[in-house]
DNA sequence: CCACCCCAAAATGTCGACAATATCGACCCA
DNA sequence: TGGGTCGATATTGTCGACATTTTGGGGTGG
């Protein structure tokens, strides 16, 4: 569940939210058909509900919808996870470089608090960073632009499509200790408001990630 | 009318295609109140029809829905201005950036005609190029990147609002010369297969329209 | 055996009516 | 008079039924 106080007022938010979690959880399978007569009956509102919520998970580039044929959920290919962290390594670059330039010295210190709790966790369970901790410490910087296009692209679109394929191509992986390091450094030049390098090292950072990833994929 | 072939099919897609339209000319006021009711018997088709074409307006940033209370076009101000230019700075630097790797020889080759013909023009008329030529160029810089993401949050959503602001904001000055000797230098750039390069001058060259129309506004 | 046409079934697109929610003004009460 | 409550009105949310389009299979003719 986000953080992201996302609350459901309507019945088709709640729709759309149970069908991005199921989606994104592989619950639905991707690559299949959506179709909507079937999913009113299982979700127990009527096909208008099931429509909205269709259309609004096109909206984050879940599922494509074709005229008079239907929607199915995007299937995963390792060409398309290069296509999303590019798109990332530039969006989040300059999420970066406008954090550094428009967040306050109090969200910038608790965010470094937040890299210190974060880091005594890290020496314990091994694995609660990567989940949690990777996803908090990225939203901070995207919100911390102050920038609304940037901030909806990236929190309300890509990053359900990166947990996507972080949950189904099994992404839970390491990477923690040097991603911990990367993060401090971010950290860091965004304290100094440096824009320039925050920017160069959260491209870097997504770089790597990207790359680490690929590494993985390739090695099956 | 956009040169990328949108094809209405439905009814809904016509719907959203003339509402898009109405909104980005401001024949729908900035700002405004759209009343489901009202404009069912406006274009004459059934509140789903328009709901489903409010839902689309609201996934390209044109308006802004509350549940239960509404859609509102969105207003325009020079902050939106200047953070929409900020993604642009980020999404369309990559985007030359990979349109260097990934272009064909054929498709630049056919890029470089382009700017010829533009030139010619430019001699002649002077305001043609702003509107056509430059829509065009930027277009296909960003399919020339081949990157799917790109393109969509691109060509299906930013640039309806920058087309949004120039229009209402009477954006159709000058500034045709030099941004022409920009894009003749980013070409080069792709043409030399310099992604470093490419990413940089078309980074400035939003940067530089930004500053103009920022400055213009100012001026008011 | 292949290609083509046609029809039936199922899916999506569209509609009008009803339910739930917000809005705004009148009214009441200190 | 100011603040707050309550209710009528208008708007959005939801539903089931009908219209239109796609799809797949069977049949026919070459």
């Amino acid at each position: 569940m986000p953080l992201s106080n996302e609350n459901a007022v309507t019945n088709a938010d709640r729709t759309f939210f149970q069908l991005r979690k199921d989606i994104v959880e592989g619950v639905i399978a991707a690559g299949s058909k959506l179709s909507e007569t079937e999913l009113s009956t299982k979700y127990e509102v009527s096909r208008a509900v099931i429509r909205e919520a269709i259309n609004r998970l096109a909206t984050c580039h879940l599922v494509e919808r074709k005229a008079n044929v239907g929607a199915r959920v995007v299937a995963l290919s390792t060409q398309g996870l290069v296509q999303l962290y590019q798109v990332r390594e530039a969006l989040e670059g300059m999420a970066a470089r406008l954090a550094a330039r428009n967040m306050t010295d109090e969200e910038i210190a608790a965010m470094q608090h937040l890299l210190d709790s974060h880091f005594n966790k890290v020496k314990g369970e091994e694995n609660y960073y990567q989940e949690a901790g990777d996803v908090d410490f990225h939203y901070r910087i995207v919100t911390g632009s102050k920038n609304n296009h940037l901030i909806s692209v990236l929190i309300d679109g890509l990053y359900h499509l990166v947990r996507m394929y972080r949950v189904q191509l099994g992404m839970a992986g390491p990477r923690v200790s040097t991603a911990f390091e990367e993060h401090r450094h971010i950290v860091n030049a965004i304290s100094n408001r440096d824009e320039e390098l925050a920017e160069l090292l959260m491209r870097r950072h997504i770089l790597y990630s990207k790359n680490n990833i690929e590494r993985k994929l390739n090695d099956e």
